[in-house]
RNA sequence: GGGGACGUAGUGUAGUCUGGUUUAACACACUGCCCUGUCAAGGCAGAGAUCGCGGGUUCAACUCCCGUCGUCCCCGCCA
């Protein structure tokens, strides 16, 4: 008996059609005189029928136990009237058992395959071939399926190349924890895991490829959350002779084919552009959730002069006053308010002073030193009302910003302004400053990678002024998930070695490091840039997920372990001899 | 490295704050029987838990304390 159909694509126009359909027992129901089979397969669920009248398949239907191996033959037919369910796609119809054969039996489940009945990630992820036949989860793998189709189709169109990168590839300084392999050729050497395809890609288009993409695994051994597992995909793209309008606008069209033929959504574009300081100004983030308001303000000006010491010696040292405006928020008890205190110190901010305004007036911990005019200034500049919140932080830059965008977060969240409500905002943040100073290492640093093109020409470039100059990337932002960033290249040699000046990478370790980029820039680079999107983000946001772990077929703990496969495992004395590694009978602690 | 939440039959939860009326409850799943139109089927009966593990406090611990293991969330980290 070979499959004919897949459960879930039949209809009413098969009526009258003897077909074989292949499956699992999803659930039975025996009403004694008559049995009905739910058999599921991966397009979804078909009712099966088991009249008396046919003595042989009854019985073996009569023993037949959830996530039974099935193959049945049989007749299609209009279910009788009254009997139509509604719920499931193929409700209309039924198949009338002629033949079936049990392919397989299965034990006694650890837990239910069932969309309707929770069970612990641990438990899950241990029987995941379980958890993956649940209808809901295979519906996140076949979406996984038809995002990635639809970006191939659509890179192909546009007359992109898909090019593989190596997996065994070159340790690189920078950036994040590196899996490292020993070679077993070359004693003492090792490859690493790429923790993205960046030079090789770079490569290609110094190869001439001009439009390449890859679905590229990557791997970065760095703690994982449930954004971030130690290997992800991302969908990586670069492009020669192009400048950042070209690659925003290729992503713009690219997500809004994608999100039109996955989710039948329109998404307008070209999408908002933000630059990086006013993201961190007005959401004291760089990956700002655009969803709802409660945008931060500055009051630095406004309290230059204030008599509320606190304030004004702020503002001469060189610090930041900022707030933003809890709508409703005056409900909060004395407790709550603690709590935000709380969370704001958690990041080493000194505290932060809070207005509660009221139809009557305004009520705080502090407000009794301010000018009255200066609390007007504050409620009419954030547009406050009768029972809302203020929040007011004096501090160094970075912290208030960071501080009030995490408040804000909290707070939109717990206010109920973020919702699954099939809501996409997507935005760029641009202008992102190319480095920022390492305050523990005393060094310069790339924001993004030392790769990326300054927007300044290249005499702009010097120690004094490199703070402040602006770079060519971009990220691209959906409800506060960064989905990923890109940048205009370095093609050019000088401007390169002067970067690398500046990052304090002498000629022989950058020759060492990235050599053979540095080498091929030299050979007829032509400009180009690219863009990598997390491809497990994306699913996981367009599935309607919080965490990628639910659109990953086989994810790993937040302990980096895979109940399913207990990997990472020890491994033999002599394997570890092949590679020239001393066996190291106890782990020292170090 | 740090902070927080959780761990009770196969599964999901209640009970823990306030120790003893608990012989640890409920739902689903499971086992047996009944049932010819159900569809997250229904009815009857039944089995299933040394309350993650170790120690302590106490006349008495699922309950309080300490430690430990595991899972999750977050900070650090992730160019």
């Amino acid at each position: 008996m070979k499959r004919s159909s897949y459960c879930g694509d039949l209809r009413k126009n098969n009526i009258g059609e003897e077909i074989v359909v292949c499956g699992w027992v999803h659930s039975r129901r025996d009403h004694g005189g008559l049995i009905f089979i739910d058999l599921r397969d991966r397009s979804g669920i078909l009712q099966i029928v088991f009249l008396p009248e046919s003595r042989g398949t009854f019985r073996i239907a009569e023993n037949l136990k959830n996530e039974y191996v099935l193959s049945i033959k049989g007749l299609i037919r209009c279910r009788p009237e009254g009997t139509i369910n509604p719920n499931i796609s193929t409700g209309q119809i039924e198949l009338v058992v002629a033949e079936v054969e049990v392919l397989n039996t299965c034990l006694g489940l650890p837990f239910e395959i069932s969309d309707y009945v929770e069970t612990s990630e641990e438990l899950r992820l241990k029987y995941r071939y379980l958890d993956l036949r649940r209808p809901n989860f295979q519906k996140k793998i076949i979406t996984r399926h038809k995002i990635s189709n639809e970006v191939r189709n659509f890179l192909n169109e546009e007359g992109f190349l898909e090019i593989e990168t190596p997996l065994l590839t070159k340790s690189t300084p920078e950036g994040a924890r590196d899996f490292l392999i020993p070679s077993r050729l070359q004693h003492g050497n090792f490859f690493a895991l790429p923790q993205s395809p960046q030079l090789f890609k770079q490569i290609l288009m110094i190869s001439g490829f001009d439009k390449y993409y890859q679905f590229a695994r990557c791997f970065r051994d760095e703690d994982l959350r449930a954004d971030r597992q130690l290997e992800f995909t991302q969908i990586d793209i670069e492009m020669s002779f192009v400048d950042e309008d070209d690659v925003i606008s290729l992503i713009e069209r690219m997500l809004s084919r994608v999100f039109k033929t996955v989710l039948s959504i329109d998404i307008s574009t070209p999408f908002e552009r933000i630059s990086y300081n006013d993201a961190m100004l007005r959401f004291g983030s760089d990956k700002p959730d655009t969803r709802f308001g409660m945008e931060i303000k500055d009051f630095s000006q406004e309290f230059k002069n204030s008599e509320f010491g606190v304030f004004s010696s702020a503002i001469s040292n060189g610090d930041v006053i900022r707030g933003l405006c809890i709508p409703n928020g005056s409900v909060f008890s004395r407790s709550e308010i603690d709590g935000l205190i709380k969370l704001v110190c958690e990041f080493g901010a000194k505290g932060l002073v809070w207005i509660k305004v009221t139809s009557s007036g305004v009520e705080s911990n502090i407000v009794k030193y301010f000018k009255e005019y200066e609390v007007k200034t504050v409620v009419s500049k954030l547009n406050a009302r009768p029972g809302d919140l203020i929040v007011l932080l004096a501090d160094e830059e970075k912290l208030v910003a960071q501080c009030l965008g995490v408040l804000r977060l909290k707070m939109g969240k717990k206010l109920g302004f973020i919702s699954k409500n099939n809501k996409f905002n997507f935005l760029w943040v641009v202008d992102f400053p190319l480095m920022n100073w390492n305050n523990e290492e005393h060094r310069w640093q790339s924001l993004h990678h030392p790769f990326t093109s300054p927007k300044e020409n290249i005499d702009a470039i010097t120690k004094e002024n490199i703070g402040r100059v602006k770079s060519r990337a971009y990220d691209i932002i959906l409800n506060g998930v960064e989905l990923g960033g890109g940048s205009i290249r370095i093609h050019k040699t000088d401007i390169q070695k002067k970067i690398f000046e500046i990052l304090n990478i002498s000629d022989e370790s950058a020759k060492e490091k990235f050599g053979f980029l540095f080498d091929a820039l030299l050979y007829g680079a032509p400009p180009h840039g690219g863009l990598a999107l997390g491809f497990d983000r994306i699913c996981a946001l367009v599935t309607g997920e919080e965490s990628i772990r639910e659109v990953v077929a086989f994810p790993k703990t937040q302990k980096s372990f895979d109940p399913l496969s207990n990997a990472p495992t020890p491994v033999d004395d002599e394997h570890l001899k092949e590679l020239g590694i001393k066996v190291i009978s106890k782990l020292i602690k170090l």
